[in-house]
DNA sequence: CGCGAGCTTGACGTTGTTCAACTAGAGTGG
DNA sequence: CCACTCTAGTTGAACAACGTCAAGCTCGCG
């Protein structure tokens, strides 16, 4: 699976996430000895929740959710990551194991860092660890705001927060092909798949979606957002 | 509200957060001046979701609750807070904006430290960095824990999981006095008001628990891990 | 052309909410 | 010290939301 030439170069690397504009360039040398490029199939598991975290991911390409393994044995998809978030942050001075795991949507190449780069940056280098901080609280910001989705709306405003979502923030389009199964919709909602067929039903023929195979489009996003809007 | 005279030293506090051990004396005088002691009454609210965060606060004393206020003007209870519980990290190099808000769940006395001061600490000192990512990253997988509660089990379950949350880590005995009304626990567990009662009613009778106005005792605590256990 | 996974649809059952009426207990003023 | 009030808690009945089950469908792929 692991690439023996790299393809990409840290320094010059376009999608990096906002804390590596704070390493010298002898910072990034080191980095760059301690990646690896990886790539991965559509459905294969990039970490496993549990399973000691060496590493620190980071998505050069491709989309990937993260997921809670349940005792059960049930996913709850807890965010769709596209290109430039990292995966495994949580794992941090903490007991360094990943408490979620991670699978990619799409075809995907992952930057696997070596954690203990990030733990001695983190240590060493302020703005590094101002960065990391600002960037584990964005993700709790929006986990906040899913919590709510989940525990306060209706299906019909669950499942338009998430059309919103991947239209705004993954695939920046109103027009895109979708890469999450009935079941991973179903995962990220708290519904059943049934239930999110009947509802991708009926925003279809409310006109608020065109569906053509896997090809969507959001026809009329101000309706979505209303919808949206604690319903 | 507020103390003119401090009664706690930071130096010598017994309850003060992991991150602190990592300051020297001289820091510790630095903090100290810039801190204050506030009281707050049962129900009074300590800090406001939304507000510019100029201070992080921590819990001397007390229990607490962080939740998040929506937009249909409901509370979600995200967690309880006992002494030594900070309050507001997730706003730390974000815009320095809560993004939840707490209220006191009895009489607390909480330190509140300009955040100004934990942004320098945070750049300047490694270990205290790393005990702010700690910090952060044992909340989130807390979170998690609290999500997959709310989303995959029954009531049954979920209020099973508040019962042993309390006396295991807030608590920290099967008989305790309790601070958190059918209000609270509906807005913990995401059920109603109605159904907390009819849950705690069930749990009576099947004698798990033991109600004495508001002394509660836990009877049978393995029995309610099994009702914990995804159902 | 046939197979199988993922998707769709309808009928039905379960879970939990809502509403309304009632009760208990804490605080207040005469 | 007692009536009064107000809030929090309790209980039951009706109802809505959603999940489950079973059957059938579609489409890509060998």
């Amino acid at each position: 699976m692991a690439i023996n030439q790299k393809s990409i170069s840290c320094l010059t690397c376009k999608k990096k996430s906002s804390c590596f504009n704070e390493l010298s360039k002898a910072d990034h040398r080191i980095l760059e000895a301690n990646r690896l490029e990886l790539k991965f199939k559509r459905g294969e598991v990039i970490c496993k929740q549990g399973a000691f975290a060496s590493n620190i991911m980071f998505i050069y390409k491709g989309i990937a959710k993260s997921y809670l393994e349940t005792d059960n044995g049930k996913h709850v998809i807890l965010n769709v990551l596209s290109e430039g978030r990292m995966i495994g942050l949580p794992a941090l001075f903490s007991n360094n194991v990943f408490p979620y795991s991670a699978a990619a949507l799409e075809d995907c190449i992952v930057c696997s860092i070596d954690i203990n780069i990030f733990e001695e940056y983190t240590k060493s280098n302020g703005g590094f660890a101002a960065e990391i901080i600002k960037t584990l609280n964005t993700c709790a910001v929006n986990n906040y705001d899913h919590y709510i989705s989940i525990t306060q709306k209706k299906m019909n405003g669950r499942l338009a927060d998430v059309f919103l979502h991947l239209a705004d923030n993954i695939y920046k389009s109103h027009h895109f092909s979708m890469s999450l199964s009935r079941n991973d919709l179903a995962e990220m909602t708290q519904m059943s798949p049934e239930s999110v067929t009947r509802v991708i039903t009926r925003f279809k023929s409310d006109k608020l979606i065109k569906v053509t195979g896997k090809t969507y489009e959001i026809k009329k996003i101000d309706e979505l957002r209303k919808i949206s809007y604690l319903r």
